[in-house]
DNA sequence: ACCTGAACACCGTTCAAGT
DNA sequence: ACCTGAACACCGTTCAAGT
């Protein structure tokens, strides 16, 4: 199976579930025999606790259904294709990143709470990395994540036309940097050993190479910590150049 | 098939090609009878083309098979699984990445060339970027890249501890920005219309929501430029951001 | 040493049929 | 309206067999 990505497996070329015409579940009103039937929320639910135990490659329709109690085809009747379905789960965990706004607040300290808050997202839930690479990521919950994220840095004092730019640099560092984490967790787990083990053995194998001689003082500054703290302090040192570079280039008129 | 990921599909988990014992070909000396004998590098470089016409959705062992005129199962001899060739596949081309370093040249300069350089890749070839977050990407080409960048960013003066944190920003800001410029442009291919259609498409049926009200200013100050080029300005405008926040935090003893 | 064929255990999805 | 079964056209990979 492996990497499979792209979309269009299917040959129909949707671009999202968002920009189609059904959104919202089927048909609702009148279901007095509820309660053991199926449900887009309750499928979009089961998506998103066996993605989450046992990964996206392992994850399948047929898979889904079994977990569902359910013949593979019950499914279809909810949702149009599996892609749909997993555009699905991702918005639905997507509302998981918390959103508070506190227009009082600095927006510095916002700033950085969102992106911890996205970090956490996505290394929660690994699966949502791809995800995002491969759709479009217009759903609701995304929608708002962007609003809120575009207000905050408003309120650095950056021009309008800096601001997707700004945007974009805090967002896609976040996603890239997230990615990367929650891939190697999840690959360490799937070998049965801890990051910092795993850590180590990379380094262990590096640390004899002569090409490898000039990042000795980055290795030895960093000695002591676990993998986890590492990544923590590397977050924070980027989050802050990026606060700091948007102060310095912000229009100067505007200037708190 | 859709967005599968994850590794293990098939029950061993490894954690690289690159970590494994065998990254060189198999067997290499004898042999007269070439030409058009099956080669870990022919199978390679066919690997990529084909990723490249087809996308990774489309991409199969047996496809690639057929592609080299094979059978589906002898390319099992020069590659243990299809995650093996997408992991050497990937670092193929990950050489494609402009690496003159100059130690004369303004840190700034080669570090947005750098960027450029990386970002380009990424969009040249769609498949590359999920493959990156699936990998763990220590292939020697990508050992290359962030060899030269850490080289590069050292005569920024960050210190030692600060240089993982300021790699990571531009490394994974650049890998986030053009994995979803790349998939972007997939899409619109996929669905048969141009990257301009597709936004201003969007944009109409974003106008009338009165919750895109407060992003009107930001829409405005961008008539009149392709998605091309607003992507190239944002791009352009983080790295500043990135390069202006490097400059601020850095130990001020060394400052230039 | 290198390649093939048949087979296994899976996929997503369609479609006609049941209730 | 909702769910099922059988079927189609695929997968990655194993394994015994050919040359």
């Amino acid at each position: 199976m492996a990497a499979g990505a792209d979309s269009g497996s299917s040959g129909r070329a949707r671009t999202s579930v968002w920009l189609e015409g059904r959104p919202a579940p089927k048909r609702r009103g009148e279901r007095p025999t509820g309660l053991d039937r199926l449900d887009r929320d309750r499928i979009v639910a089961a998506t998103v606790r066996l993605l989450d135990s046992e990964g996206l490659a392992r994850f399948s329709m047929r898979r889904l259904a079994a977990e569902l109690g359910v013949t593979a085809m019950s499914v279809y009747w909810y949702v149009d294709t599996k892609d749909d379905l997993l555009e699905l789960a991702l918005d639905a965990v997507t509302g998981e990143v918390e959103l508070e706004e506190d227009p009082g607040a600095d927006w510095r300290d916002q700033l950085r709470e969102l992106a911890v808050s996205y970090r956490g997202l996505l290394v929660v839930h690994p699966w949502v990395s791809p995800l995002m690479g491969e759709y479009l990521n217009v759903g609701p919950h995304a929608l708002a994540v962007t609003g809120v994220a575009q207000r905050v840095l408003r309120r650095s004092g950056l021009a309008p036309e800096q601001l997707p730019g700004a945007l974009a640099l805090i967002y896609q560092f976040t996603y890239g940097f997230a990615t990367i984490e929650g891939r190697f967790a999840r690959r360490c787990a799937d070998a049965g050993i801890s990051q910092d083990d795993f850590y180590r053995q990379v380094i262990g194998t590096i640390e004899d190479r002569p090409e490898f001689d000039e990042t000795r003082d980055i290795r030895e500054s960093r000695t002591g910590a676990t993998v986890e703290e590492l990544r923590t302090c590397d977050f924070a040192f980027a989050l802050d150049c990026v606060i700091a570079g948007i102060e310095s280039l912000r229009a100067p008129s505007r200037r708190v």
